[in-house]
DNA sequence: TCGACTTTGTGAACGAATGCACGAATGCAT
DNA sequence: ATGCATTCGTGCATTCGTTCACAAAGTCGA
């Protein structure tokens, strides 16, 4: 089965920087912009203008050779590859303090990940309305995935409740996971998670700014000799 | 100047993993556990043994052969190569949703982060309390980082205010930004930026989902033949 | 002390991603 | 029509990261 994969394979890297080009183009062609060439649309990404030709040939040829790439056709193609095409319902796992946020948030409506539910296992959270939806518990999941067609779950609860809710998310039928649970979490195979860590986030910022100030400040002590 | 520099470079990809590391060798120390082999580490991590010996070798040679690595010297020494031996205040630019929220995470503050202070444009906002922190004008930035020592500042305005505000930072004296908004920002070479996008994570996610769902489900009126 | 067993540390093979450099295609001026 | 300037698409070299595989270094029991 499956006579023809959906099309060539996008690397990793590339399918990280689709995204921003979007955004940028979207910009641009409401700014009016019709055309825009690698090396311009490279400078707005802060990127090599050889890696957009790279990155856009994966889409198919799409530019003209002494003029560049039309925006509105661009934009188009890339939103396609991304499956843009249509909106994909969210489900928020966790009401505490980052849910609400999230919940609150107007920019997951807007790029076409309209938030259709938020649960939490604490029932004295249940009922209560957040962005104009009401919080409902854990065990309704399962239905709501299934009614409102959800394959997006964020998680958004302590890290000791990460694991058991990203089962439960699995269990109710949800196959990417958007994880703000500062912990490894352990699902099938099948299962694409991507992980948001602020405070992994920080702590590399850390290393280059310790870096910066000249490496180790108390250097005394560490008793490592040169010879090795 | 700078006769030696801070130590051996670490690889970008190392050191994204090493926070991953130590919070699991966190855990454990709390848990009781004194030793732990890059077999084990690798599991609670998801990733290859071999990755983690690689990783941990360029802190230096701190395991035990036959034995593993002695889990509070392994978090020591992570702790110092990513500079957590002691604090670094941060400062937030935006007391919108998401800044709010920010503020009002504890995370921060518990990992060596403390949030020292907040900051907006917007002169309504100032004065309201947030976290137990007043949200103060942006003109005072400058001020406030100078005085609380702050390297890291975490940008959280709308899209439309973050290359202003980074540029406020910048000139305030702050060397590392943390990026929520979804823009990419032009900095000197020398300030270290993450980005972190909500959206863009969604999209790869989305990317994933449409691709597993057999590619284009509307596939009608693309044009493309087959011949290429 | 010795030998069996475990686990690290790292050289080397492999693979993915980047950036260069250049041919090919296109627009435009004349 | 011709030539020149522009810009894409891509093969190739290089760099970066991952994984394998094995010698070296340790533990432990007898």
């Amino acid at each position: 089965m499956a006579p023809d994969r959906p099309r060539r394979r996008i690397p990793d890297a590339t399918v990280s920087r689709l995204p921003v080009y979007l955004g940028i183009l979207t910009d641009q062609a409401q700014a009016g912009v019709a055309n825009i060439s690698s090396d311009g649309l490279a400078e707005l990404a802060g990127v090599n203008a050889a890696k957009v030709r790279k990155d856009l040939s994966y889409l198919g040829s799409y530019g003209t050779r002494g003029v560049g790439y039309e925006v509105g056709y661009l934009v188009y193609q890339i939103r396609r590859e991304l499956g843009l095409t249509h909106d994909w319902p969210v489900v928020i796992v966790g009401a505490g303090n980052l849910g609400q946020a999230l919940a609150g948030y107007g920019g997951f409506g807007d790029r076409g990940f309209p938030v259709v539910g938020i649960v939490d296992v604490d029932k004295s959270k249940v009922g209560s309305v957040l962005g104009g939806l009401r919080v409902r518990h854990i065990d309704e999941l399962p239905q709501l995935v299934q009614s409102k067609r959800v394959n997006i779950g964020v998680l958004a609860t302590p890290p000791s409740a990460a694991q058991e809710a990203a089962e439960c998310l699995v269990k109710a039928g949800v196959t990417s996971i958007l994880n703000f649970a500062s912990v490894v979490l352990s699902v099938p195979r099948a299962i694409e998670v991507r992980k948001v860590d602020l405070a992994v986030e920080l702590q590399i910022l850390s290393y280059h700014e310790q870096r910066r100030s000249g490496g180790v400040i108390h250097a005394v002590g560490v008793g490592r000799t040169a010879s090795a």
